[in-house]
DNA sequence: GGTGGCTATGTTAACGCTAACATTGGCTTA
DNA sequence: TAAGCCAATGTTAGCGTTAACATAGCCACC
């Protein structure tokens, strides 16, 4: 900074101004620094930066389920988001399952001396604990339920649930089997009440199996389901991974689908569009739901204006797993 | 550190001592500091232990498809291993096609002053690009051909297409088409090569065409294409994603696989396991992956031992999109 | 018993930057 | 024309840490 303040002839002082976009410098001058500043390739140190004005420019984010393209694409959005704004991305990988897993994780988020964490994470167990133990600065979550906190991206996940089940309702079904989720997750209760509420508004008798999200549970499910003498002509799956779950036990079984079992996933993974039949899924808009969640950092931290947080709604996407009741 | 100092009743720089684990320090006085810094929920001050020693911590990853499994969750053990070591992990998406975008993340990641830089693409001009560009701080990259740059991870591609390729000889296949990812991958080219060797072993002709990895243009490709009279029994995929396209295909069509078509794929995405038929592929150790970059990444930074750098070798998954050739 | 050397700790300065205050000079205004 | 003011820039100090050097106390050895 020295070096750039000798060869435009100014003062390192005037030389941070113009880094920082002060007022009050002459345009000549600062056309003068910037001509110095790219003549020796000057970064400004944002260590020292960070050391001065104890603001780091960093978030952290801490995520569980990584590998999985809804987390993987809010995660990436994220980052491009607070990019934009010129913030840095920390990402902290944990298992939501394991308490001290996740402390360990803020630990470390916090050693850096982050600005923010965003919590990408569908267990409602470790969003409290890290509410609980992060207080010093903002904490943006993922919100399904009822509570609409002030730093939560709401998803409307029991509209989601209930736009699928209304789905294969308008199609004739009635005896709809749905899969949940585990109940710890937000994600998971929300769309089940969705479920439940298009049930009863129908007067439809529901029909709940917990699953864990996992193909193998929908697939285990499904293999010990005796769906003749149930009479279920319909499930609307928790997740397209229960769905898909679902559907290799049908084909393992000789069951067609639609035409002996209309399936609705939710995710819309990519996979869910070249599965066969090609998946009837709910979609969620993962790009929004980065960009959201960043727009209320940002509020928090009081580098833009709050936004108002309409929910975001998630989409159906009718393909050919779901058809009309026949029999 | 002042007050831990004080509390202690030892001079600052005795605290920094014991921060950092310099030897002669007597056993009482770590204790007395270590027991005053929890007393006071002391946490060292990374911007300026940055500032001091310009050494950050810091490394960065630059990533692109990070919404797909195989870099996410490379990246995600990358991650865990950096932490490990006591680094923390600044990730970069970076769409692979575009210079100016690759550049930008390059200049993000600068600005952090990183230690070192990760490359998670498979594209062959982006990581030229970056090595040409990027030369103050050690790049650890990933490598399918034949130059074995010292910091790049080998995944043997070659030997998971050659396996791929004889595991379908083996079953009495010798019409084998191969659809091949894009040329400038790496990955692709030496997934092409494999294939070709296997091919060329048995005095079979190869017979290529060029998908761009998307389940898209397996599809598209498969549809195009007329089994019978080409004579073709068996596909080999270069991936995963590739073959879910072939197979919803042929499912349209009403052909049945392994019966009329064996397919291997290449990545084993999680889905790959539950479609239908599930998917005959070749599976890579991410994890390994993710900490053998990691550790090539601490030995040269002087962080540790650098350790013999054998090729990953992929794994072949026999599933049951592959059956014996009957006709 | 004094000199040398070693071990444990203290003192000082600097890393690169920005906030706060200080200075300069040109312009207005009575 | 002089007092006052503001706009543009300079000067100083300190953020929390560590490297380098300084010091104190102890033991060994001739």
């Amino acid at each position: 900074m020295f070096d750039v303040a000798a060869i435009a002839g100014v003062s390192h002082q005037t030389v941070s101004r113009v880094v920082n976009n002060h007022s009050s410098i002459l345009p000549a001058t600062r056309l003068r620094v910037e001509e110095a500043m790219k003549s020796v390739g000057y970064r400004p140190n944002l260590a020292a930066q960070s050391l001065k004005t104890s603001r780091s420019k960093m978030l952290g984010i801490l995520a569980s389920d990584t590998n999985l393209n809804g987390p993987a694409s809010a995660v990436q959005n994220m980052e491009k988001a607070a990019r934009l704004a010129g913030y840095f991305v920390v990402t902290c990988a944990i298992d939501a399952a394991s308490e001290a897993d996740v402390q360990r994780g803020i630990d470390h988020l916090n050693r850096l001396g982050i600005e923010g964490l965003l919590v990408v994470t569908p267990d409602s167990k470790t969003i409290a604990q890290v509410r609980r133990s992060v207080t010093r600065i903002p904490v943006v979550t993922f919100d399904s339920g009822e509570q609409t906190n002030p730093l939560a991206v709401s998803l409307d996940n029991f509209a989601g649930g209930f736009a699928a089940t209304q789905h294969l309702i308008d199609l004739g079904h009635e005896q709809i089997l749905h899969i949940s989720g585990p109940t710890s997750w937000v994600e998971s209760s929300a769309r089940l009440q969705g479920y439940e509420a298009a049930m009863l508004q129908h007067k439809l008798t529901s029909r709940v199996i917990l699953g864990d999200w996992s193909m193998e549970s929908g697939y285990e499910i499904a293999r010990a389901l005796n769906f003749k003498a149930d009479g279920v002509t319909a499930i609307f799956a928790a997740s397209d991974h229960i769905a898909l779950g679902v559907l290799r036990a049908c084909h393992e079984r000789g069951l067609s689908v639609p035409g002996d079992l209309s399936i609705v996933g939710f995710d819309d993974l990519p996979e869910s569009a070249f599965c066969w039949p090609p998946l009837t899924t709910i979609r969620q808009d993962f790009q929004a739901i980065g960009e959201r969640a960043i727009a209320l950092m940002l509020a928090a931290l009081g580098a833009s204006e709050t936004s108002v947080a309409e929910k975001l709604k998630p989409e159906l996407v009718v393909r050919e797993s779901t058809s009309q009741l026949t029999s």
